[in-house]
DNA sequence: ATAGATATGTTATAACATAACAATAAACGT
DNA sequence: ACGTTTATTGTTATGTTATAACATATCTAT
């Protein structure tokens, strides 16, 4: 939890951006978003998500090559999450409850598998989406 | 099903080189094994790809950028798997029962979502490496 | 045969990500 | 405080993945 609050200037100026925006982001717009504060590369982007990321502070949404902020205080504890994506509002729903980590560990157990990371994301259309 | 049988010349070459390899290949790796075939660019394998994928005959990995054939006759009956990636063989198994499909309606259900699309990858070590 | 649809070819470029190395600053024991 | 180690940052170049736009060819039903 300590290690947690420890941010560098880049990650939290990174951590800023993403907590700003409702919805992801690509490691290009957090760049553009960041250039007047003296960002001038992609690295410096990507070099601070990753950290971020092993904080459980973001989360990589694998199927859009973007990022968003965690929606809880921090995913590390629980460490999987799965993620619904509206495809009309881009609007991203975090789920991390048991059901989600019973599924995972089921599936693990059920392959003889040791996961150290897990992806489970949803595409499609929202409920507000669909009625309007 | 006769819709599936109905493949391009270059979706089958395309399915061709992916069902001989065992594991997944970039769009790059297929383009490079079918330069003999007359194949010159991306978008000959990308639009085969997106045939293939849409026939449930291939499936895309999102956490590797990266295809594979479906293990099964066709997934599109079922629509939905969980694929189990080992980091250090490079293995992958596709998952695809009951406890996935059941698990992605009860999300979907839980968060009034209509999914068109889903993805499950879980990464990490099997057990053939980690008895290795 | 021919019109409409589907598939293919080609060039260029966009979008996403990392390697390699240099420089700087922060943390720490003595 | 001092130098040493460690972590962070900066920079250039390049690698990898994916699509836009447009031209051409092939297939299919009438």
């Amino acid at each position: 939890m300590s290690e947690n609050c420890k941010l560098s200037n880049n990650e939290r100026l990174v951590l800023d951006v993403l907590g700003r925006e409702t919805g992801p982001m690509s490691a290009y717009m957090i760049l553009d978003k960041l250039r007047g504060s003296g960002f001038r590369a992609p690295l410096q982007v990507y070099r601070a998500l990753e950290k971020l990321i092993g904080m459980g502070r973001v989360h990589r949404l694998e199927s859009l090559n973007a990022f968003i902020a965690c929606s809880h205080m921090s995913c590390e504890k629980i460490g999987v999450a799965a993620f619904v994506i509206c495809e009309r509002c881009e609007h991203v729903q975090e789920v991390c409850d048991d059901s989600v980590s019973l599924f995972l560990a089921g599936l693990a157990e059920k392959t003889n598998f040791k996961a150290s990371k897990t992806s489970i994301e949803l595409r499609g259309v929202c409920d507000a989406c669909e009625k309007a």
